[in-house]
DNA sequence: CGGAACTTTGACACGTCTCAAATGCCGTGG
DNA sequence: CCACGGCATTTGAGACGTGTCAAAGTTCCG
């Protein structure tokens, strides 16, 4: 895992990701000097539950599968992270051991930041630290909602729930398609639910024309009946 | 609600609260000077979701619950609040709306703290801000393991992994009973569940002699089998 | 081309929710 | 101080959603 590491500075989209944005030219410059990017092969780990890790991850191209292991081994997707996005600051911060486990779904192109530079750039620049502030609570707010309808919602609520997520945070390619490839047991391990409930549900969204299906590909035909049956709307 | 304010800078727990022991003392007399307490009483509302708040609020006396409102007005509790935590800092930071809301579950006594003060500190004191940023990615965590928890536990599970948590948090009267109230539904909007689920599991606690009941009030009494059940282990 | 991993379908069992009704508790007002 | 009404709790019965297990079909990739 993380091979063919090389220190090409350019373009790196941490420069231009949200929380980078505030910092000034020799803060880039700083930032840029001390990072390092590496390439990942789908289904490589670059960190697990567990590990000390010594830097965060900004992701330059690819998605990754964020997940924390529960009972009997079994995953529980917690974020996907596409380019732009950053992981592990968490850890990092707090000084703790990874409380998630990160896997490439695709082939990716992912920016070590050190620790250190983190904690200087905090120090130096508060309007950075207000940013991973805010992105801290933006992502906590997500988890709290999330928490929310995986209590209070069906399983079939959900599932349209997500995969109105993952068309909005993915997009679609050029027939329609989310851009995003995802087993259904992936799928399940973001709705929180057995893998044949999954498709079980999508295949009746199939039969009720909301979706179209394609191998993993899924394409939303009727995008304001899906989010009525995300709102428990009948 | 809020009735009885005054300006009590003495003894508020707003200067020992984790996040504020980082500020030195002409940064806590600037905070004192900006303080404001109120007294809420049981019920009180003191911000509701979609409301704009501003500034965060610091619990000197009483408990708070903090909830979402899901389907069918149904409530989700994300966080109970005890003496020396602080609220509402989330919406502050962001500056959005509310997202969840704040209730007194007993008589209360809360620190109000202006927004301004916030962005100033954070300004000032790196410390601060790394302060603030370690306590929302612990909540983070929090609410991802219990994202996972929800997700592949059944309710019996989480309900004793819910009553090893409030033991832990609030503490024991003389007698060894929890020191909280919460009616029945408080429970069940904690754990995810109904209300009548709650009801039944507990009385098999009960009868299985892992807990005592006292109207409200549950005592422990096997702690360790309480833990193994919240494990899923038999 | 072969094997492994993933997907799909069916049958069934079980946990949990819902609804309904009875009981218990508590504060309010007479 | 007691009676009342309202709210919380408890218990039961039944329905429904979801998980589990098993087996067959399909896709993917070396």
């Amino acid at each position: 895992m993380g091979e063919d590491s090389t220190n090409q500075h350019k373009n790196c989209s941490c420069n231009t990701s949200t929380v980078f944005k505030s910092l000034n030219t020799e803060e880039q410059e700083l930032l840029n000097s001390k990072l390092r990017c590496n390439s990942y092969k789908k289904g490589d780990i670059l960190y697990r539950e567990g590990s000390r890790i010594t830097g965060c991850y900004c992701i330059q191209k690819g998605i990754l599968k964020i997940y924390k292991t529960g009972v009997d081994e079994k995953p529980q997707i917690i974020a996907l992270a596409r380019p732009g996005d950053i992981t592990g600051y968490r850890s990092v911060l707090s000084n703790e051991m990874a409380c998630t486990t990160v896997e490439a779904l695709e082939d990716s192109v992912i920016c070590y930041i050190p620790s250190e530079i983190i904690f200087t750039l905090i120090k130096k620049n508060s309007d950075f630290a207000l940013s991973l502030i805010q992105l801290s609570c933006k992502e906590l707010n997500q988890a709290n909602d999330f928490i929310k309808d995986i209590a209070q919602k069906t399983v079939r609520e959900r599932l349209a729930e997500i995969v109105l997520m993952l068309n909005d945070t993915f997009g679609t390619d050029t027939e329609g398609y989310i851009a995003i490839n995802l087993t259904r047991e992936d799928l399940s391990s973001i709705v929180g639910t057995a893998t044949e409930s999954v498709i079980r549900i999508l295949s009746e969204f199939k039969s009720e024309k909301i979706i179209e299906l394609k191998g993993k590909k899924i394409k939303i035909l009727n995008k304001e009946r899906l989010k009525l049956i995300s709102e428990s709307i009948f």
